[in-house]
DNA sequence: ATTTAGTCTGCAATCGTTCTCAGAGAACGT
DNA sequence: ACGTTCTCTGAGAACGATTGCAGACTAAAT
């Protein structure tokens, strides 16, 4: 850990190509007044001294950073990760470093990483809320230059947003089991503080509804999108008297608890327990028989927000922007009729 | 996004408290030679107006950031996603931001990004590098005053690191499969740029070996750990003359490229070949029937190498630490006699 | 009463940029 | 020859914190 290359600054780079300080800066941002010959000087003045500016300097001038911000529940979770990864492919050519925190579904501890992230003046904010009903959020997300939801609507803070079309792909998967003669189907979800969660419980009624299946709110569950979660939802609706014959878990967590109660259960797949995802997986992917799933693309999720957010950037008096992404049910061989059905 | 809150500084609080800009620095800082009345009224006022020291201002008079770099090829891989998660949930709460980097195992494009973070003054970085035989990597690293070394030997670097025992549980694994009957077993990995997939290398040959079964450098694939290279290596190991009857794969890309090739190619588990993971993911240990694998505690990884690193911002001048965290081999369901014998 | 030591506080320099402003030349028109 | 405009450059003031140094005040010791 040796520290022989102590860092160079604008000064150095001024004596080396014997010009002012001002002058410097000016040659490097590319800003008129500067003669092509002084220019030329500079510029390799400051390669041969291999020059960085440095950030924090900056940054105290012009009260920007270069940095932006990412606040998801867990970055461990593969759906978020694969945000992040297409966030920062397209923010990092654009010269933006990316900061994550990791809210644990906590409104009042992802308020506190949002105060962090302000004081580090972060240029802008993708944040996908833990709860869109906490007090105080729609403040705390205006007060940063620009900010992006992640399939949230909190309509009080004039943000961007990039949102799934929950409906059309959840809709399709009801009906892909009704007609395949299920008529007691549940949904295991998370809570309705969460745009994605509200809109599939909205969904699952109206669409029940419609198809003239039973809509029991005991088929419904509403907790934490968490494994254990699932696991336990999972087991008090098939403990239920008349248990469902088909499940849809709304994400990747959730899913993970349905498959592993079933499987501590004994249920065959399809067999005797009609099951769909919500969210591909290396799960869903990769498994035989392969998984029904209700499919959309993260990697264009974490894009689009990252281009909103770098258009507000630039732009921070444009009005806000929503971006709705497709969601698309794909049946595989998770489904089958009814064990009923079957039997007969 | 209305800008009304204006930055409350070090100046508003003097003021407010009626004391000079240095004393409130001081009170805050927990400095000593503050009169506790004064400290009081400082803290008061400091409280009253909400005021949050600025980090680039900060930063430039300190040198210091309050922030550390990860570096992996790919936030997206669970792998790294769930290391980072750790690694974070260490090091937010004494109050540093994690700041990620995806070198997409391009050793140059690497380089960019630490230069990238060596600009932005990190206080330290933790990197699981593309190819530790780059050009300069050991000075790049050694740029950083902390730099922790995620599973890779760059000796020159004079760094900590956090190392797994691949050995054990890859031996435990072949052994297991030796047992059961098998003489070919294949072995699909990573380059041997990589400490992980070197060790998987030597260790292979090592206990083939000693165990007096086939050791052919064919049956030894080293590519890079993308989906794609471990379908294309595994298919080409089962068009080999003499295909292996059990195939273990380095880590969890190359597994789910070895699934889907055996997929593909309508091959049984455990009956037509027998196959072993590394790394526990959500396919391996929800899959049925469950899957062999060689597991390590992931999040394990990340909070030690982010407490190797807290360390050594803490005190620089330590001697270099390594940590050795154990691999451990289990055997499931997706390994039983080769087919041959079970014909017999 | 007067030194002396010990506490406390404020002034001002500093970190490395950016950016305003004013001044120096050159070019140009009259 | 003399303004006027235009192009270029440098001096110096920010940005908001930390910190060395000196001075002021208090308390103790002579």
């Amino acid at each position: 850990m040796a520290r022989p290359r102590k860092t160079v600054t604008l000064k150095e780079v001024a004596r080396e190509a014997g010009v002012s300080i001002s002058t410097v800066s000016r040659a490097l941002n590319d800003q008129p007044f500067v003669r092509d010959e002084v220019r030329d000087r500079v510029l390799t003045a400051s390669k041969a001294l291999s020059y960085r500016p440095d950030v924090a300097a900056r940054s105290m001038r012009t009260g920007t950073t270069g940095a932006v911000g990412l606040v998801v529940s867990d970055i461990s979770n593969p759906l978020f990760a694969a945000i992040a990864k297409a966030a920062d492919e397209t923010l990092s050519p654009r010269g933006y470093a990316l900061m994550i925190a990791n809210s644990s579904n906590d409104a009042s501890h992802e308020a506190e990483l949002m105060r962090a992230f302000q004081q580090r003046r972060l240029d802008g904010l993708i944040i996908a809320a833990a709860d869109e009903g906490a007090a105080g959020l729609a403040e705390r997300i205006a007060d940063f230059q620009a900010a992006v939801l992640l399939d949230r609507d909190v309509p009080e803070a004039q943000a961007d947003s990039v949102l799934s079309d929950h409906r059309t792909g959840l809709t399709d998967a009801l009906q892909h089991l009704v007609d395949l003669g299920h008529e007691r189907i549940a949904l295991i979800t998370g809570t309705a503080s969460q745009r994605g969660s509200r809109v599939r419980i909205q969904t699952y009624f109206d669409a029940c509804r419609r198809l003239k299946v039973a809509c029991e709110p005991a088929l419904c569950r509403s907790e934490q999108m968490t494994v254990d979660d699932g696991y336990q939802s999972v087991s008090e609706v098939l403990d239920l008297p008349e248990p469902p014959t088909a499940i849809i878990a709304g994400n990747n967590q959730l899913f993970a608890g349905l498959f592993a109660a079933i499987r501590d259960r004994g249920l065959r797949i399809p067999e005797d327990l009609s099951i769909v995802a919500c969210e591909e997986t290396e799960l869903t992917a990769l498994h035989r028989p392969p998984l029904d799933v209700v499919r959309r693309d993260l990697a264009e999720l974490g894009r689009a927000a990252a281009e909103l957010l770098l258009e507000r950037i630039d732009e921070p008096t444009r009005a806000p922007r929503q971006i709705l992404l497709p969601t698309v049910f794909e049946a595989r061989a998770s489904s089958d009729r009814p064990p009923a059905e079957l039997a007969a």
